[in-house]
DNA sequence: CCGGGGGGTT
DNA sequence: AACCCCC
């Protein structure tokens, strides 16, 4: 599409240290090969980055907040519902819709609208945000990069599905399309890039149909070559459809957007200084000398904006993992007073602790933000101040005392921007915890096999990320030198793995594979992979694993932790070094057994989530709960029920290799959230569609890691 | 231009 | 820390 390359202006000089992302993503297209002349950041996607015929899905949950509302009350169905935040309808459903009521409008508009709407608090967003990361899991399962966009939006490429699919059915020319084909285009059956976007139509219908089957939700999908294409795309058909983009009605798509503040990345500030240009229309964008953009924006702005303007977007779908703040805010109309403005932070910090602890990492920054009320410039004049959190706090973020060191800091930071002394009149207060790294283990729960399983290698000068050790990390404070945590020294030694620590059985270890062994007794670079995973369906095979990898090192391009590809040859090399530069290769999978606990109801152990029972699992430095809810299934006993965060730092080499029942005890998810959860709408009003996946009775299996540990 | 988020770059 | 983007 759009074929001239024409290689960019090169106007950007700075040096070449990160090339991550073109490895990835330019497959075996070689254009250019010349120069990657790649800034590290601020870069432009160029076509060499990004493989030239990719297969991108857009999907877009219809009303998305409107839909979880009527999971979790059904009677809401078919009721005009709408979505209240403060005094905005943030969304509302079909049945609203129709009465006239939409998006966005004034909660007094729309109860003129149609006065009989009914109206459910937004506000708290656990339910969205809880229900946006199982769709973005489910995605996950396919083995392909998603990238989420908002709560109600993921892309994802679908580019290597759809090969294997084309692969399979070799000459066989299903040609038909799945749902729509956005400007009544003609199938071309004797074009390659046509057929790539047919099957992944199917692709795309197999994933809303999965979506649907699952969760119970219903979205939109947009099939084209790229990430806007496939986001302008995907509404063109609105409730529960689908639709493909052909090359050739590219500009036509493109074309009837009427202004440039349509085109995704063109935000609010950029159309208003391209409308100071005159250039107000997408066509008017597209044909502007690129000088004249470099002028206003800067080079790479000025060029990513006009690409964007004709269709062309090379930027890669990163993989999204976990988020990377979490953050409670909330508004209001007046507070001006201290004790109010302390009222609101400490009921921000609570339930951001609650998440917190769920989520299983440690915050290391802290931001408060606020907005003033001002007469003039009434919007956007929001102000912020953050510190780092003191050691203590991170260790135990839980604790009483923490919570009232954290309140102190937040104070501090409030007195950074507002005089106590005079009048002040806020009307939002945020509360951030950012900076997010893989909580630290105290001692007794360290050790198990799970010791080996994190890969580290150090950057001189950076923390790494997936290492949380601070002794060998380049900590931001440089003398948090914690001399109980000591695990190290002990692996920087490679030779003293070869003793195994005390709580390992030794029968655990005989058990695992040769290759383990070897690996675990051997240094690093000696590792081979195999994709050892006989995927039991091909679609929904657990290979959210790969993915892991694509997010590390999508992340983190520093860290050793790269690979994750499925092509052999894209293994990275681990350098020999690396053990040597305080880095080392372990597997860590650590498990605590909480309590015996299999009929242990109360849950709540010393905090608020819903477990009837629940274990505690060390992956690498993160912990994570796996928690039994009585509603969910259980993560062990599911075949499609594999999640598909894993904290950072495992290493998949060895998971690949382990025993196909310990890889599935370790997928459990980041925030310990079951995966699959039985829909009671869909229990009571639908039959069981649920196709795949008879879950063998979840309550009875044994923790199967546990055979893996002693049993004290 | 008003909600409660999330992401990124200088 | 401010600014941009997205929903």
């Amino acid at each position: 599409m759009a074929g001239d390359v024409d290689s960019p202006r090169l106007e950007d000089e700075e040096e070449d240290d990160t090339d991550w992302m073109s490895r990835e993503e330019q497959g075996e297209q070689t254009a250019i090969p010349g120069h990657q002349a790649a800034p590290s950041f601020s870069r432009q996607w160029t076509k060499s980055d990004t493989a030239s015929k990719r297969v991108i899905v857009h999907l877009d949950m219809d009303c998305f907040y409107a839909q979880v509302e009527m999971i979790r009350n059904p009677e809401l169905r078919d009721k005009p519902l709408g979505i209240q935040q403060k005094s905005l309808l943030v969304t509302c459903n079909y049945v609203a819709r129709k009465c006239g009521v939409s998006k966005c409008m004034s909660i007094k508009e729309a109860k003129e609208k149609f006065p009989q709407l009914v109206l459910v608090s937004g506000e708290d967003l656990t339910h969205y945000r809880e229900m946006s990361y199982k769709v973005t899991e489910l995605l996950e399962e396919f083995g392909v990069k998603v990238e989420r966009l908002g709560f109600d939006e993921n892309f994802v490429d679908i580019t290597e599905l759809v090969d294997k699919k084309l692969q399979q059915q070799q000459n066989v020319g299903i040609l038909e399309v799945s749902g729509h084909v956005y400007n009544n285009q003609t199938v071309n059956c004797s074009d390659w890039t046509h057929r790539r976007l047919v099957a992944g139509s199917h692709v795309a219908a197999d994933i809303r149909a999965a979506v649907h089957s699952r969760l119970g939700l219903t979205g939109c999908a947009g099939i084209a070559c790229n990430k806007v294409l496939s986001k302008l795309v995907s509404g063109t058909f609105k409730p529960n459809q689908q639709t493909v983009l052909f090359p050739e009605s590219i500009n036509h798509l493109i074309n009837s957007l009427n202004h440039v503040k349509r085109i995704p990345g063109i935000g609010y500030k950029t159309a208003q200084r391209l409308e100071g240009l005159g250039l107000s229309s997408v066509c008017a964008l597209q044909s502007c000398p690129v000088t004249v953009l470099e002028k206003e924006f800067g080079s790479p702005m000025a060029h990513r904006i006009q690409q964007l303007s004709r269709g062309e977007d090379y930027s890669p779908v990163t993989p999204s993992g976990p988020p990377q703040s979490l953050s409670e805010e909330d508004s209001f109309k007046k507070c001006s007073t201290v004790s109010e403005v302390k009222l609101k932070i400490e009921e921000l910090l609570r339930s951001l602790l609650k998440r917190l602890h769920v989520d299983g990492r440690s915050p290391h920054t802290l931001r408060l933000t606020l907005r003033q009320s001002s007469p003039i410039n009434r919007y956007f004049n929001r102000e912020s101040r953050q510190c780092p959190i003191p050691k203590n706090v991170i260790q135990n973020p839980n604790s009483e005392d923490s919570f009232s060191v954290l309140i102190e800091l937040l104070m501090k930071l409030f007195e950074k921007m507002i005089d106590v002394k005079s009048s002040f009149h806020l009307t939002l207060l945020n509360v951030c915890f950012s900076n997010l790294k893989p909580a630290q283990h105290s001692n007794s729960s360290r050790n198990s096999i799970g010791f080996y399983l994190t890969q580290k290698k150090l950057p001189s000068t950076e923390a790494c990320q997936i290492c949380k050790d601070p002794e060998v990390q380049a900590e931001e404070d440089p003398e948090d030198t914690n001399p109980s945590t000591n695990v190290c020294s002990v692996e920087t030694d490679h030779t003293a793995s070869l003793s195994l620590p005390d709580h390992i059985d030794m029968d655990v270890f005989s058990q695992l594979p040769e290759d383990i062994k070897k690996e675990i007794l051997s240094s690093p670079q000696t590792s081979t992979i195999h994709k050892s995973s006989k995927s039991p369906t091909p679609s929904m095979c657990p290979k959210g694993i790969q993915n892991f990898f694509r997010k590390v090192s999508a992340r983190n391009p520093q860290s050793s932790c790269t690979a994750g590809s499925s092509s052999a040859t894209e293994i990275p090399e681990q350098h020999p070094q690396t053990m040597m530069d305080s880095g080392c290769t372990r597997l860590s999978v650590e498990l605590t057994q909480q309590s015996s606990c299999k009929d242990n109801e109360s849950g709540s152990s010393g905090n608020d989530t819903p477990c009837t029972s629940s274990s505690v699992c060390m992956l690498g430095n993160k912990q994570i709960n796996q928690c039994h809810d009585t509603d969910m299934d259980c993560v062990e006993s599911g075949d499609s029920g594999s999640a598909s965060y894993f904290p950072r730092g495992v290493d998949m080499n060895v998971f690949s290799q382990l025993p196909e029942e310990l890889q599935k005890e370790l997928m459990v998810d980041w925030k310990h959230k079951k995966l699959t959860p039985k829909i009671p709408a869909m229990k009571s009003q639908e039959k069981v569609k649920n196709t795949r996946g008879q879950r063998p009775n979840s309550s009875a299996k044994p923790n199967n890691l546990l055979k893996y540990f002693k049993p004290g």
